[in-house]
DNA sequence: GCAATATATTTAGCTTGTATCTAAATTATC
DNA sequence: GATAATTTAGATACAAGCTAAATATATTGC
């Protein structure tokens, strides 16, 4: 910048200038992003696809195979192109899918998940680990997520150093800078713990996020809220707790608490957010989840419920109306399209979206269509999955792919 | 394109190509958005904020000039630069304050409010009409705001052609893209008329939003949540709806019935949302407002429980606690860093403040600062103003300066 | 083999940037 | 009051990236 700026105030950029180079990041981004989204991509098609001239398209395509992230099919070995083929072949460019890999991770309370996904999403490899118990101190609770992440990895045939983004979901408030709250104490250590050992083990940089969050991810990606900009998901079983989507984008609030639900307290007919846990715990440990012995009980409710049996019958009104309830404070407050149930409790959920969809209009105006996620146990690793990919996506051109 | 495309599917290009121009866009807004910000500037002033050298500084500003949003004050007849002034004098630009006005309209049950603002957002015109009653036709209705309009821009000394973007302000849901709920009657019918006389009379495209989501802009801007990026604002007057920022953007879910506080009913303690507006209306007939007759009343009350009348002191217990009971379910759920009390109560608000604040605890775990809007009856217009100014800085290059 | 067709490549030119050098205007100093 | 120092202005050279248009190439169909 030469003398110019000796004499002024001590200013700081606010922005950095918009230089050539910016045009081929943007044009690059937009062509990287149609290929992400298609099977082999010519020149032609990303020409009318980017709005970009030709000569700049090949000049694209030559920066991103130069940097890794595409790769160019030569010769026509594969002659499953559809329409009646005239003129000179036209070059086809495919995304290397296996140029690098991302790891999506779910700490639970009582066990761990680790999923690797190559850069379509679609996963590869996955292991679980459990704690010994609830209450082992953080550096243990680290090992375990570690131990997963490397067999995940091994199950996927690829190693810590082709990993380029890593996102971990906890049962904890989490911010939108990814710092866990101080005042939880346990998860703050234990998110520092994690950071700095994934870090120094594999040089991985950790996206924390809520668990809820992530699970609104996921269901919007690959669950049935696909393509839902408006979205909720309740995430239900060991605990309760909402992900929340608006003009998707994921809701955190100042600390990263927003959705946590401790109103419920409040409203009348659902008790206490701690009364819906253990109501969600009940209900999944009789059926919903892999929990010992009782789903002979769970199902028998239903079963009696079905023969017309009054209590059975009873216990499901109880928990459609509770659920109803939950479900119209929070779309009578955000005025989702959609509510996802999620979590141990989909499955049983599933028996009595009828009952609960019937009854929302008796408490919100804006009632939403409420479904039952189709993701299982896999819905928090598979929110995970999609918010590692969205770090890589966004940083495509400013990250380094690993060789080989 | 040429014959290229012809043989292809007939795709749309999903995002413009980044052309040489846009470097150009992106710098101007950069420049032109430190010059908003700031008195005079200097050339070296904004290549030290922007990072842009000399050269493309001058082009740009240049640029502005032409397109009529800056201009060059030339000679020094103003000798108020602050520090010791060496060497070859400097250029210097400022914002063309007087290009062109933005207006704001409130859009009230009984009243309306315009206001006048130029492009730094001084307010330099405002007017208010009343409607003969609150179930007049939507023309009668669109009457009276167009001719408030017409008197704030003539107490303005401008005319309707000077007008860069209109935003207005209605008690009802907007979605995102400003239309109202067709199930909204009443407002649907209005808002229709509305956009179309305006664009008829003036040639104006009008900015709908949700009254109380202008009011959190507004606060946002210049009131009490100067700079809080997690921001609620409840407006209580003659209903109850709450403004919720988050991230420094509005939300409005699905329908634009974010915020709409239906959920209230399911409250404990609380009563339904028209319990509330009832207690909010009665308070502010009583004094909180410039409602006829009982501000005697109301200050009574005040009076009375100062003087330990324990009466009095019961009724401002029962209101402070219904307060707080509503403040708790918003802020548990969205965790705001603030939650601000605008519209007709809020004057009355104040002195619950300390009982509010202090009851917080108890009902969630993550109290938010409360605060009372200093805006008064102008968070609505303010909030307008904002919203146009928004628009009109989003859109300055692409946007047509009138003459003159 | 030759026309038709679709794609590839090359070349020239435009816009917008940066970097660097020289000129101008003002204050401070002797 | 001339001269040096300082700060900004303006001009020139050049690089990145895009478009547009002309030319070259590979494949299909007759």
């Amino acid at each position: 910048m030469g003398p110019y700026l000796r004499g002024g105030q001590d200013l700081k950029p606010t922005a950095a200038a918009a230089t050539p180079q910016l045009l081929r990041r943007v044009n690059a981004q937009s062509v990287l992003g149609f290929i992400r989204n298609t099977d082999v991509a010519t020149g032609t098609e990303l020409m009318s696809r980017t709005g970009l001239t030709r000569a700049s398209v090949i000049a694209v395509c030559e920066d991103l195979i130069r940097r890794g992230w595409i790769r160019e099919l030569d010769t026509r070995d594969e002659e499953q192109a559809p329409g009646p083929r005239k003129g000179r072949p036209a070059r086809r460019f495919e995304l290397n899918t296996r140029a690098g890999f991302v790891l999506g991770i779910d700490i639970g309370a009582a066990t761990t998940t680790a999923a690797v996904a190559d850069l379509r999403g679609t996963v590869i490899g996955r292991a679980s680990g459990s704690f010994r118990a609830t209450d082992i101190p953080a550096e243990e609770r680290i090992d375990v997520v570690d131990r997963a992440c490397r067999r995940a990895l091994a199950a996927a045939g690829t190693g810590p150093e082709k990993v380029l983004a890593v996102s971990a979901g906890i049962a904890a408030p989490v911010d939108r800078d990814g710092n866990v709250l101080a005042s939880q104490h346990f998860w703050s250590l234990f998110d520092v713990g994690l950071r700095t050992a994934l870090k120094e083990l594999h040089g991985w940089t950790v996206l924390l996020e809520n668990d809820a969050n992530l699970a609104a991810l996921g269901e919007r990606w690959r669950g049935s809220g696909a393509g839902v900009d408006d979205l909720v998901v309740l995430l239900a079983g060991e605990r309760l707790g909402a992900g929340v989507m608006e003009s998707g984008r994921l809701l955190h609030g100042r600390g990263g608490a927003a959705g946590e639900m401790g109103y419920l307290d409040l409203v009348e007919g659902v008790g206490s957010s701690d009364g819906i846990a253990s109501l969600a715990r009940q209900w999944s440990a009789a059926g919903g989840g892999p929990a010992s012995g009782g789903e002979a009980s769970a199902r028998r409710v239903f079963e009696d419920a079905a023969a017309g049996d009054p209590g059975a019958l009873a216990i499901l009104d109880r928990i459609s109306e509770r659920m109803a309830r939950v479900i119209a404070s929070v779309a009578s407050f955000i005025n989702p399209e959609q509510v996802v149930i999620g979590g141990a409790v989909a499955e049983s959920a599933a028996a009595l979206l009828p009952a609960i969809t019937a009854l929302l209009p008796r408490f919100t105006a804006t009632p939403p269509r409420v479904t039952v996620s189709p993701l299982g146990d896999s819905i928090v690793t598979m929110g995970a999955v999609r918010r590692a990919l969205d770090y890589v996506e966004a940083n495509a051109l400013e990250l380094a792919l690993p060789p080989g």
